[in-house]
DNA sequence: TAGACAGCCTGTACTTACTTCAGGGTCAAG
DNA sequence: CTTGACCCTGAAGTAAGTACAGGCTGTCTA
């Protein structure tokens, strides 16, 4: 098949598959009379690989390793194991990190409802007073971060 | 005060205000006669006002509206609010993604917790079975988005 | 007075994972 | 024979900084 289909069943861009070559994770394929890639199943199966892993969450210095693993079948999978625990790891402290931010937002939207005029919006001068050092209802207890 | 003290009043790094400066969001300062950045009070708050924004996870084109919104105090203040509410929308689908995310993470985990090879690797044999096209457990009903 | 070291300057390149663009070749249908 | 869809390469752009390289300036100590 041609780049345009390969794209289409991996739910990806032609551009994305292109990419995945020049990076090395998928393996360059065949060239035609033309010079169009012809790519086969095996391709395919890769490039759904690295789609899934990117699905969950995955850079591709990540991808990579899986890729390079596959080939070394009688290697321990402790690497693998660590892999996506620090993956969990990194999902888990950006989801708490979203939630206080979702929290101080809601606080800041609270103190504007009605609809006046930018130099009364309580929200800009929430923040305004934040930059002057007095405190603000979005980061109540004086921490940033 | 010089770029260093401003910067660390600022709690963000020398490049980081150098680089507000070259986006146009920080005034430029006067220099002295060696060619330092010298800044005054406005400058910090200026800063300040912008890492705030930025701690409540606005990108720097909203900072730039609300810097510009600033100058205009008798304009309606809807925009700030859509901006404000926008930016929860966005938090709000991120955390929602994570979540699932995370789900997905952890089904995945749990079906390996023994040390054994690569070769017998379930969570590898899981995403190699998902390019193939076959089912995961990470993405059980073959949603993978 | 000389040297060391912190701090400042400009300008450029690098980061992630792609996307977009410019400029051009190939193929099938009408 | 031309139109349109598809393909090619190579370069540049994205967000929000970070990290040099190479060189000045200012102050402290010996």
């Amino acid at each position: 098949m041609k780049i345009g289909e390969l794209a289409k069943r991996g739910a990806c861009s032609v551009e994305t598959v292109r990419f995945y070559e020049l990076e090395g994770l998928l393996e360059a394929p065949m060239r035609d009379a033309s010079g169009y890639r012809r790519y086969t199943g095996s391709h395919l199966v890769q490039l759904n690989f690295i789609r899934h892993c990117r699905s969950l969450g995955m850079g591709l210095p990540d991808v990579r390793i899986l890729r390079s693993l596959q080939a070394h079948p009688e290697l321990a999978c402790d690497e693998i194991n660590h892999l996506i625990d620090s993956q969990i790891d990194r999902v888990h402290t950006q989801i708490a990190a979203l939630r206080v931010l979702k929290q101080q937002l809601h606080a800041l939207r609270d103190t504007c409802h009605a609809n006046t005029n930018v130099g009364d919006c309580a929200i800009l001068r929430n923040l305004e007073q934040a930059a002057e050092g007095e405190s603000c209802s979005c980061h109540p207890h004086g921490k940033m971060h």
